[in-house]
DNA sequence: AGTTCACTAGTGACCGCT
DNA sequence: AAGCGGTCACTAGTGAAC
């Protein structure tokens, strides 16, 4: 008791014990007696009340306590199904005069805060609490809670209802009290008494943690606050939790809050933030979690556990603390040692548009318990500890992934099915077309085991499903076939109907779109599938196209590729039979795509699923030649991708838009049959969609600006919107590895003939048709350009140009203007376009190669995203395409005359001719 | 003014998948 | 094994109806 410290022993008011309420959930009625006592030199007024009213019954709840005076209190538990780790109890004293008679009214009214003292009593499952040890951050082991825990109800149960035989009649909620004041009646137990605060401060069974709060007055109507206030509920429910931290074990020292928590307004958020943010929440004891801030790792140990010899991997995990709020952690999420629940807040909150609000003073600390009551200061520390929002699984990858997954488990629940058949024919040939495997076995005599090339060992040898001897494990009695129904069944509460399984629906019919794909391309190249089905064996082909629809759901993307050059080779070999072959060798050396081909024509190459109808902008007379010309793409990127797959060992996928080599064929080399895309489309996407990441950042100051928040913009503050357009777009270029291969004359010639035209684009995406204006994020919304500022332009062409941006505005489908991506791609395909200044063949070449690319990759994207249906939209853009064009030949004059050219930036003035 | 109900949002432990 | 997202039980907040 040094003198020294900051707390007034007049602040120690009352003592429980035990310091825990050890309910024996075997009874259908648990109930728990403890001993107040009152530890000051005054007469005190107390009171007990509980985070869950509704279950549990007090008697008494509150009254009066002589110095040293003890008293037993009764709490029952309504149910034995009712206990929840997360109840809380919290004691409170008051020092009260010797007229105070009144207990209810004591607690009515206005209290000193400064002679406030609180207790928390923590409730225990007996079956599993014996022992003192607890977990880090809980008083009450999981398999505790889980014990426990009642299932698929949230229903409160009333009080009255519960009939709580224990409680002797006089059991009530805290609010409802009992009229019980015999109280002071008692007689005081000397034997487990201390007198002085020092001993209180030693015996740490009695007292687990006392603290001095300065708390609102809501929270001084605790009673009340139970059952009435929502708002004083919160700050009840804080104070209990900030306290919980404490009780990490029962040798838990007194803790108090420091005097600095006495000033605060009452009620007002500081004061709880002050709390959150000084209090010695973390005692730094055993494995209480403590945050490691100032360490520059992302992650930390406990101090407790690390010499304690557990070397199995286990042990080294236990050590682990989380980076952001010092709780248990689970390992690296995001880049940084995280627990659970950061991990899982991070993942919901890292890419959320909006900023969260900070209730306190925006440095919250974050610890396990405070980290609910601040999301703002959360996210912070979680970045701010390294976690990386991009390491977040984007659309594309989710999609692909939960593709995967229902892929999976429909092909193994097909493999089971088949393979039930299977043993139900007498005929024992069926078994082996009926297997996913035989999808691998050519009609052209070709055997698993005599592959085109070594290229085509690994997956042979490995299918992606089972193989006959897994497969007879799967008709073990114990396989169900309803054992692969969703995940998501109906809950038993009414909140368990209300799910959040609306893109299931989706995938659906992607995957059916899939299968309908996978068996059409089947039927239109004679696959060995449609083979199959010619022999009538319906349900082995069925099973062919749909593991055919299946391939590339691995994300290796080695096996990807390898398992598509199959079914390319045996394409390949069927359409070689139907027209006149070509060596399989002419196009090995080849990169400079084939003779037939057209730049700054949207035409996929590998528009395999329909050859015959879905050759665009080729007359039918083309037919043939073109399904000559893509069987030689085709063999030459299949052999590209073989040679190279020998050479490297294994695909190098970071080369895909990243260094200039291998593009197109890990592009186009992937799943052709599935519109999932793979991992080299998806990286490129992503490269894309990193590229154009800076377009859209808000915009801070500058002439541009100005020019966009006036309500009348003149022609001079359309060019400097443009701008900002302009400039962002050269930015976005430079960071696409695809134009940095380019020589400096050709990333100005791109740049200065596409510029127009990605401009236009550009204005189509944030062109709100229903107000006939463009809107944009990077000023505030209100912010926005009529199109009739047209009006004001050169009116030589102003109304033809503003028709044909028009008619370009109709020409791209609405689902395509909105998607970002496609838009992103679009604006890619039109910089990688020929233009007149390009003189390097060298150039030209890598020019072309990438406007096949993105061509390509945006059909697959398409594809990805709307199945068969991609067509649709592929078919709109050439139209579209032109239609840029000639807005961007005659957009030169637009702005003449109309524009003080000194007030013009000077970036699109090198566009527009001002005079 | 207090209570109940339906609904929504957020949290965190746990799990399966790759 | 690690690390990801999905799931679900649960808590808490809101607003309408009574
Ligand atoms: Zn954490
Ligand atoms: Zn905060």
């Amino acid at each position: 008791m040094a003198a020294a410290s900051p707390f007034s022993q007049k602040n120690y008011l009352i003592a429980a014990k035990p310091n825990t309420l050890d309910f024996n959930l075997n009874t259908a009625t648990p109930s728990c007696t403890i001993v107040l006592q009152n530890i000051s030199k005054q007469r005190i007024a107390w009171r007990l009340q509980t985070n869950s009213p509704t279950r549990y019954f007090i008697s008494p709840s509150c009254g009066f306590l002589t110095v040293n005076e003890c008293f037993p209190v009764t709490i029952s538990l309504v149910s034995s199904k009712r206990f929840h780790e997360r109840h809380r109890f919290m004691l409170t004293a008051a020092v009260a005069g010797e007229m105070s008679k009144n207990r209810k009214e004591f607690w009515a009214h206005p209290i000193d805060f400064s002679h406030l003292h609180c207790v928390r009593i923590t409730p225990l499952c007996a079956e599993t609490c014996k022992s003192p040890v607890v977990s880090p951050s809980s008083v009450v082991s999981p398999t505790a809670s889980t014990a426990v825990s009642p299932s698929g109800t949230t229903t409160a149960v009333s009080p009255t209802m519960g009939g709580a035989p224990s409680s002797d009649g006089r059991a009530t909620s805290p609010k409802a009290s009992a009229e019980n004041t015999k109280a002071s009646a008692e007689s005081v137990d000397q034997s487990t008494t201390t007198g002085s605060t020092s001993s209180r401060l030693d015996t740490s069974g009695i007292v687990n943690e006392i603290r001095v709060l300065v708390a609102a007055k809501e929270e001084m109507e605790l009673d009340k606050v139970a059952a009435t206030s929502r708002q004083a509920k919160i700050q009840y429910a804080k104070v209990m939790e900030m306290l919980h931290p404490q009780m990490n074990t029962p040798e838990d020292p007194v803790i108090h809050s420091p005097p600095s928590l006495r000033a605060p307004v009452l009620g007002s958020p500081t004061s709880i933030a002050a709390a959150l943010h000084n209090s010695p929440l973390n005692p730094g004891y055993g494995q209480s979690p403590i945050g490691c801030d100032g360490e520059n790792r992302t992650s930390c140990e406990s101090p407790g556990s690390a010499g304690d010899g557990a070397t199995d991997a286990e042990g080294r995990r236990r050590q682990k603390t989380c980076r952001v709020c010092g709780d248990h952690a689970t390992g690296y999420n995001f880049n940084v040692i995280t627990c659970e629940s950061c991990k899982a807040f991070f993942r919901r909150n890292a890419l959320r548009p909006k900023e969260f609000k900070c209730p306190y003073s925006e440095d919250c600390d974050i610890n396990s318990v405070s980290r609910r009551f601040c999301q703002k200061c959360r996210l912070r520390k979680c970045f701010s500890v390294g976690m990386k929002k991009e390491w977040i699984l984007n659309e594309e990858q989710l999609r692909r992934r939960k593709n995967s997954r229902l892929n999976n488990m429909q092909n193994q629940q097909r493999v089971r099915d088949h393979h039930r058949q299977d043993f139900q024919m007498p005929d024992g040939s069926m078994k082996s077309l009926s297997s996913p495997v035989s999808v691998l076995t050519s009609p052209t005599g070709m055997t698993l085991h005599s592959p085109p090339s070594r290229h085509m060992m690994p997956p042979i040898v490995s299918p992606p499903s089972v193989g006959p001897s897994s497969a007879f494990s799967l008709l073990s009695p114990t396989d169900s076939s309803n054992s692969d129904s969703p995940p998501g069944q109906n809950r038993g509460g009414p909140l368990g109907a209300l799910g959040h399984h609306g893109s299931e629906g989706y995938d659906s019919a992607l995957l059916l779109q899939q299968r309908l794909a996978a068996s059409r391309l089947s039927q239109s190249l004679g696959s060995p599938q449609s083979m199959l089905q010619a022999a009538g064996l319906q349900q082995a082909a069925a099973a062919a196209a749909a593991a055919a629809a299946n391939r590339g759901v691995s994300i290796d993307p080695l096996r990807n590729r390898v398992m598509m050059s199959i079914d390319d080779y045996h394409n390949l070999m069927q359409m070689a039979a139907t027209s006149s072959a070509v060596s399989p060798l002419s196009g090995l050396n080849g990169d400079q795509g084939s003779p037939d081909y057209k730049p700054n024509v949207f035409s996929p190459p590998m528009n395999l699923s329909s050859p015959l109808n879905g050759m665009n902008g080729l007359d039918l007379g083309a037919a043939q030649q073109s399904v000559k010309h893509e069987f030689d793409e085709k063999l030459k990127s299949y052999l590209d991708g073989a040679i190279n797959d020998e050479l490297n060992g294994s695909p190098d996928l970071t080369a895909v838009f990243g260094n200039g080599t291998r593009k197109e064929e890990d592009i186009t080399q992937g799943d052709r049959l599935s519109y999932q895309l793979n991992t080299a489309e998806l990286r490129a996407l992503d490269n894309v969609r990193e590229a154009f990441s800076g377009m859209d950042e808000p915009l801070d100051s500058g002439r541009q600006r100005d020019s966009f928040m006036k309500t009348e913009k003149s022609p001079t503050d359309i060019m400097n919107i443009m701008d900002i357009t302009m400039r962002r777009l050269v930015k976005m270029a430079k960071k696409l590895p695809a134009f940095n291969e380019l020589s400096n004359e050709g990333k100005f010639a791109l740049l200065k003939g596409g510029m127009v035209e990605m401009l236009t684009v550009r204005g189509v995406t944030r062109f709100d048709s229903a107000s006939n204006s463009w809107k944009t994020p990077v000023v505030p919304s209100q912010y926005t350009v009529p199109v009739s500022m047209f009006d004001q332009l050169n009116t030589d062409c102003k109304d033809i140009q503003k028709n044909r941006f028009m008619q370009f505005v109709g020409a791209l489908n609405e689902e395509l203007r909105k998607n970002e991506l496609a838009i992103s791609l679009i604006m890619l395909i039109v910089l990688f376009s020929q233009r007149e200044n390009v003189n390097s063949p060298s150039d030209r070449m890598l020019i072309d190669k990438h406007n096949r690319d993105y061509s390509t990759l945006l059909f697959r994207y398409l594809e990805s995203l709307y199945g068969e249906d991609a067509r649709k939209f592929q078919e709109v853009l050439p139209r579209a395409l032109g239609l840029l064009h000639v807005i961007s030949d005659h957009s030169i004059t637009l702005f003449m005359g109309t524009v003080k050219t000194e007030e013009a930036e000077p970036l699109p003035r090198e566009f527009f001719k001002t005079d």
